[in-house]
DNA sequence: CGGTTTTGACCTGCGC
DNA sequence: GCGCAGGTCAAAACCG
């Protein structure tokens, strides 16, 4: 796979700042930073190594037992998604990345350098309608992953409404946005084909579910925020 | 009819 | 200060 050769040489790149000191083996407090998370796609399942960082530089490596999506239509047609997550701390880690360079990089960068805004939904959500008057740099986990998909949105549990669409540069695809359509999460996600290889999708996840995946259409759900991954964030 | 998607306009941040 | 690019809004269209 070229693609994911490509992204994995755009690693080190992209993670510079956060991927040099010696990682320290500890338990993941809930209050530790993701910082990233290449993806390795064995045949027949999905595993990761998750890098958690305090807020002092450390890294912790985790072992996920799975990433909580699959591809509801190219996995019942035998194909799975391959590739692998870049799990961001909402702070600075994307600053250097899209200097980084490679297209890859500059794609994944542009999806996560795209922090200079991406806080303004949420601030305009949480306020009034008043376009977006009210700034304020919120930080909120995000991660982006590249899989192999036939289709844009993959199928991780929760139901995902269409809200915008924009064709973005240096790339042959449209760049779409999804906002979580669960009343009160503000949880939403970009997803943009890799210009070079149009089966490769790259999904940016921003913020944080209320809710748990399988109650999307229960409301009282509640806060069961340890239950899955995305949520873990 | 209600929910979702489409799409053009608008707004903001950033680089030059 | 200006232009560009990205992100969001919102009305209209579409669909089940």
């Amino acid at each position: 796979m070229e693609g994911s050769s490509q992204f994995e040489t755009c690693l080190p790149s992209l993670f510079s700042p956060c991927a040099l000191p010696p990682p320290p083996l500890a338990p993941l407090p809930n209050q530790h930073k993701l910082l990233q998370m290449p993806l390795f796609q064995e045949q027949g399942g999905t595993q990761g190594v998750m890098l958690s960082s305090d807020h002092h530089g450390g890294l912790y490596p985790l072992l996920l037992p799975g990433i909580p999506f699959c591809n509801s239509s190219s996995a019942g047609a035998g194909e799975k998604p391959t590739g692998f997550v870049v799990v961001l701390d909402a702070g600075e880690a994307g600053t250097s990345a899209a200097k980084a360079g490679g297209e890859i990089a500059s794609t994944a960068a542009a999806t996560l350098h795209g922090s200079s805004s991406w806080w303004k939904g949420s601030a305009a959500a949480a306020g009034e309608k008043g376009r977006m008057k009210v700034r304020r740099k919120m930080r909120e986990p995000r991660f982006c992953f590249q899989t192999r998909s036939d289709v844009d949105v993959l199928d991780d549990g929760y139901k995902w409404r269409k809200y915008g669409q924009k064709v973005v540069k240096n790339s042959l695809h449209p760049r779409s946005y999804y906002r979580c359509t669960h009343s009160n999460c503000r949880v939403k996600k970009r997803v943009e084909r890799l210009s070079e290889d149009c089966r490769m999708v790259i999904t940016t996840y921003e913020g944080r579910h209320t809710h748990t995946p399988c109650s999307d259409d229960a409301d009282g759900a509640g806060d069961h925020t340890g239950s899955c991954a995305f949520t873990s964030l």
